[in-house]
Parts: C-alpha cells; structure tokens; sequence
DNA sequence: ACAAAAGTGTTTGGAGTACACCCATGA
DNA sequence: TCATGGGTGTACTCCAAACACTTTTGT
C-alpha cells in the first residue's frame, strides 16, 4: 500500500461517497478551510489523491477514505475513468494540488469510486485543514465543485442505482445495523426514484430471505413504534 | 486528436471488440506476425495504445479501432480500469511495448473499452507486422493473452452484458443491416446465456416498435428463407 | 418425398400494482 | 383523546414460460 511514497502524478483516484440519512441520499465533500476563502466557490470537491507509484488503484480508494475518515472496510465500486484534457485546466484546481503533493501537475486521468457508508458512523478527519460534510446528492447539481467533480457526482449514482438494482444487499451498506423497514423503504425509494406501496413493500420484504425480525422496537419516537430488523449475510 | 502527438507512457485504452458469426460472439485479438514466434503464447493481445498527451481517453479509443481496421464510428463504451502495479511486470510485455513506443515504459493504468462490430465488415490492416483475427470469447479463457487481457475480457464481457441487457438496440451493432429473427434471436441468447422458445421470441420481437419488417427473404439457403428485417433507429 | 428450418396460439403461474382501514403509542 | 405513523389482505393486470404442429423451400 505505498510503501515506496512517491505519488504518480498522472493518475488519481475520487471517491463518490453516499450515506443516507433517513430521508435523502447524501454525498460526502471536502472543502478547505484556510485560504481563499473569498474567491470563487469551487472549492469543494470529493475525496481523492493522485495515486502512489506502486499503488493498486482499489487500494488508494481505501487509503484515501481512511485518511479522510478514519474508516476501513467500506464497500467500493470503481466505475468509468475521466481523462478529457482539459479536466484539470482550472488554474485554481491545479495550484490547490501542486501545493498539496509538492508535484508538478499537468494532465490528470481519475479512476473514480462509488463508496456506501453509514452515515451514522463518526468521522475522525486527519487533515487539519481540510473539513468534510455532507450534501444532497439534488443540491450537487446546483453547486460548482472543483475539476469535473459534478460529472462524476453524477455518473456515481447512476453507477450505483445500477449496482444497488443487481446486488439489493448493497442497501444495507447503507442503512444502520438495526433499522425498521420504513427505513428501509425510504432509502428503496430515493435509489430508485419511485413511491413504494406501503403494503407492497411488507410483502417484498417478506421475500428477502436475508432479512431478520428482531425482539425489538425502535425508541424515542412519538408514536407506535416501528420493528427492528438486520440484515444477514451469507445464505440460508 | 493527438495532434501533439506525443504519448503519455503512463495510460493506455485497449479496446475488448466483440463481433458475432451468427453462432458465435467472437472478440479480435492481433498478433505479432515477425519475430519471437518460438517463445511462449502470449503474445495476442487486445488492440490498444498509449494514449497522446492531449488525447481524450474516448478519443484514443476511436484512433486504436481506426488504426488496426480502418473503421470509423464504432460503438464504445468505457468500463473500469485496471491498474495493479503488477500488470506490467512481464518483460516479454514490457519489451514489446518499448519496442513499438519507442518510450520507457514502467506502469502503466489502462482504461478498456468494450467495442461492437458487425462482422462481416472488412477489416483493412494499417500495421504491416501484425495480424488480427477472431477468437471464440469462450476459448480466450484457455488462452495466454499478453498484459492482464484475460481478466479485462472477462469484465469486458460481463460489462457489455449490462449495456446489452438496459439499452436492446445495441444488439443491432452485432447483427448485419438485413438479418432474420433467427439471427437475432442466437445473438440474444449468446448474451444472455439463454435458450430462448422460438414462439415467445417472436411475441418479444412483435413488440419491438423499432424493428422493421422488409419485403425481402433470405437467399441461398437449403431450405424455407426466412423473412428479413431492418433496425430503424430513432421513434415511430 | 424428404430434410430442414420457418412460422404460428393458448394456457398457466408469479410478480407487480392499486387500493382502505384498524392498531399501538406518546403527548 | 388525539395525532402520528405502523401494520395488514384482496383483486386485477401483465409478462414470462411451457408446449406441438403445419408450412415453405431446396435437394
């Protein structure tokens, strides 16, 4: 994993980060907090890094949700590459990133991943310039991001409504280790833009087998409360 | 396209290109047909370069299709790239790749794109010391392919299985401009790994807005010649 | 006439969709 | 007691799958 510690400087990777916050689909930025503060807004952007010289690229994705998070062990999904030329011709991203890899930039392909997290995880950031939060994936749009990070953004989750759509278990990637299935449905339904039935949905449920009912409910809320369930790996 | 032509040694695109022989999905490799013909078999490759400096990745892909065969507006579609250090660790690869760039070659992250082909198009070799032909994509399995290309023809195959399965009409990139249902109907289920009724595929066929009966039969067969059809592009 | 593939309907089961009311709980 | 979401069953539609015989043509 880098153990050699000299970045190549043609290739990075990005990291399209979701969590779901019981409502909307959420992606993680990075914004820093020091300097320029005044002039344009672009300087939010993904998680990312050029990648080390003897680096795998899946291992510079970890390495670079670990530095940012503290986090290990988050699902990962690469999806297509970003290479037009004039990607990284914004003279505000490239001074951002020669004065953060002391390199000097020209051209620049991205490997980019989708990552799942729970949202409810805490966030240990290791840069002390740097502060991270999360955004709606719809007010994304309206925001200028740093390099060609809003197409990305926006490839990301057409990636991962695919991904989710053939691999449904990904979904719990997403949810808390105990949720209710309004929960469950809730997040269903912001994936894939729909309005689930109510009742359709319990009967769904009740066909995926690697979903458990547990001896308890959800607390704290102010009216009848919800059953908790978890999600079981492996198979039956 | 490339006009400064000079190459960026650290990225290539290699393009997986899939043809279908009415039974068969068929993938092109090329060969180096000079020297070193003693030594071990992995020496077919995918089609693919280094990309040029200020080259988009999709562009460079169109230029490596373009080169070999003389085609233009191929259909192409990127997928995840493949950048394990390792990948050009055989100095058999390495040295080839120097050969023909002319360039130090360390490592080297390449973006695949998977290509479709109708193939009775013919194919007019650029390159005078190379050969290409097609491969059964079930025997490439058995095959030493140069670089890391047995793991990107795999992805490259389940990747077009994806496309093929959300966007039907790409099929018709595969099949000749006149083709029967028969035809169409081995392509579906080469892809989808499927035996599928005759019967119920001409029920799915009826539905097909976008495909056109002609007045035209099929010649030169031993037997009753089965009705032709054109795809017609864009909406009734 | 025969070999070989073309072409044609019906039935059945499972999945998705639409739809409305009572229940449990906290405030 | 009331407001809030939790939880439940039935009917209809549509699509996929199973299944066998007659037609056309070339040899």
């Amino acid at each position: 994993m880098g153990n050699e510690n000299s970045y190549n400087p043609h290739i990075s990777v990005d990291c399209v980060v979701f969590g779901f916050d019981g409502e909307k689909l959420k992606v993680l930025l990075t914004e820093r907090t020091i300097e320029e503060r005044t002039e344009l807004t672009n300087n939010k952007k993904m998680p990312g890094s050029v990648i080390f010289n003897d680096e795998d690229l899946d291992d510079a994705a970890s390495r670079v949700l670990n530095e940012l998070t503290g986090l290990k062990n988050i699902y990962l999904s690469q999806f297509k590459s970003f290479g037009n030329p004039s990607r990284t011709s914004n003279p505000r991203d490239i001074h951002w990133l020669e004065k953060t890899t002391r390199l000097k930039i020209g051209r620049i392909v991205t490997v980019p991943y989708v990552a799942l997290i729970k949202i409810d995880r805490k966030i240990v950031l290791n840069a002390a310039d740097t502060s991270v939060n999360w955004y709606d994936v719809n007010e994304i749009a309206h925001m200028h991001l740093a390099f060609d990070h809003n197409e990305i953004i926006r490839n990301g989750l057409e990636h991962i409504r695919h991904r989710l759509d053939l691999e449904p278990h990904l979904l719990f990637e997403l949810l808390p280790r105990k949720f209710t299935i309004s929960q469950l449905r809730a997040l269903y339904d912001v994936v894939n833009q729909t309005r689930s039935d109510v009742r359709n949905f319990q009967k769904k449920v009740a066909q995926m087998t690697y979903l458990v009912m547990l001896e308890e409910v959800e607390e704290g809320v102010p009216h009848r409360a919800a059953r908790l369930y978890k999600y079981k790996r492996k198979n039956p």
